[in-house]
DNA sequence: CAGAGTTTTGGCAGAATATTGCAAGGGCCC
DNA sequence: GGGCCCTTGCAATATTCTGCCAAAACTCTG
């Protein structure tokens, strides 16, 4: 993890598509040693995948939501429980667990309230462990990227 | 935006690095209509960008949090300014104005407490019209896809 | 239901790109 | 300083991309 791999990965979490010879112009190298640079990292697990990013409101998904949620019992067999009926969610794409006065935010993009709340009723209604869920759609955005920062500070690692 | 576009942007959503040929037999058509097809998702603005996704705990950042804020006013002209201020901060990957009993909610990658804290304060210190912020850090990951489902529902769009 | 016009499709060939092997350069430890 | 190992860059080869054309499918009209 040089300098060159920190800018590859910086440049490629925002344009996924260069072409190596673009890459290698962007980075100051050459098309092979980029291609080689990009497959170790995805070998070490640092460059997870490659995806195309998709416009909710023209997918018929306009409709975002932030959903917290606390539970009485938040133990392990009721986490997995939770990951599982959360995974089965297409709607839902985010779904964390979290410190603080929560036990889980979620994060999902919905057709329409009907949708959100079929999806709230299957994944909380019948369930008397969770004690109350919370939702906050999004009116506006401010950002939006999954890019995450390349710190030169590793350099070393 | 007829069924042979719902499957090519559903699975460009989960592997954006398939070739043509390769996507083609996913969706059973040929390659040249895939790229057609692609180019016109893309122009139609549905699919957005092609981007690599990176790990952050291995980019040293794996200090994961959901910061959620409450201010006093909140009118147009705050809204741009800390939409700007957000932007800047290049840890902060999501920000979202909401609806219900908060304002705003932002999720970031941090290397450590420092630098979270370091953002707080140049998000919010200062900042009068902040009232309150509150973070929840991300103990548990049960799902992480930013993947839209794509509903066979909007095959006449 | 037939026919013309329009759009979309599928395959092909040339061009561009990705990939690999190999020799040379540079860093590191002994 | 010498030897070892990793990385680099070039060139050759394999793969993929892309513009084009005829054919098929679809649409609209009479």
């Amino acid at each position: 993890m040089d300098r060159l791999d920190i800018r590859i990965v910086d440049i490629l979490q925002r344009r996924g598509d260069l072409t190596h010879a673009e890459l290698a112009e962007a980075v100051g190298s050459t098309p092979s040693t980029c291609l080689r640079r990009v497959r170790s990292l995805q070998k070490a697990g640092i460059l997870t995948r490659n995806v195309f990013l998709a416009d909710g409101a023209k997918l018929g998904r306009g409709l975002r939501a932030i959903i917290t949620v606390t539970t009485k019992d938040y133990d392990l067999a009721r986490r997995a429980a939770f990951a599982k009926s959360v995974g089965a969610e297409p709607a839902i794409s985010y779904a964390y667990g979290v410190t603080g006065d929560l036990d889980a935010i979620l994060i999902g993009n919905f057709r329409d309230m009907v949708e959100y709340q079929a999806t709230c009723d299957r994944l909380f209604d019948g369930d008397k462990n969770i004690t109350r869920y919370t939702t906050h759609f999004i009116s506006e955005t401010y950002k939006d990227d999954p890019a995450i920062p390349c710190d030169p500070a590793l350099s070393g690692g």
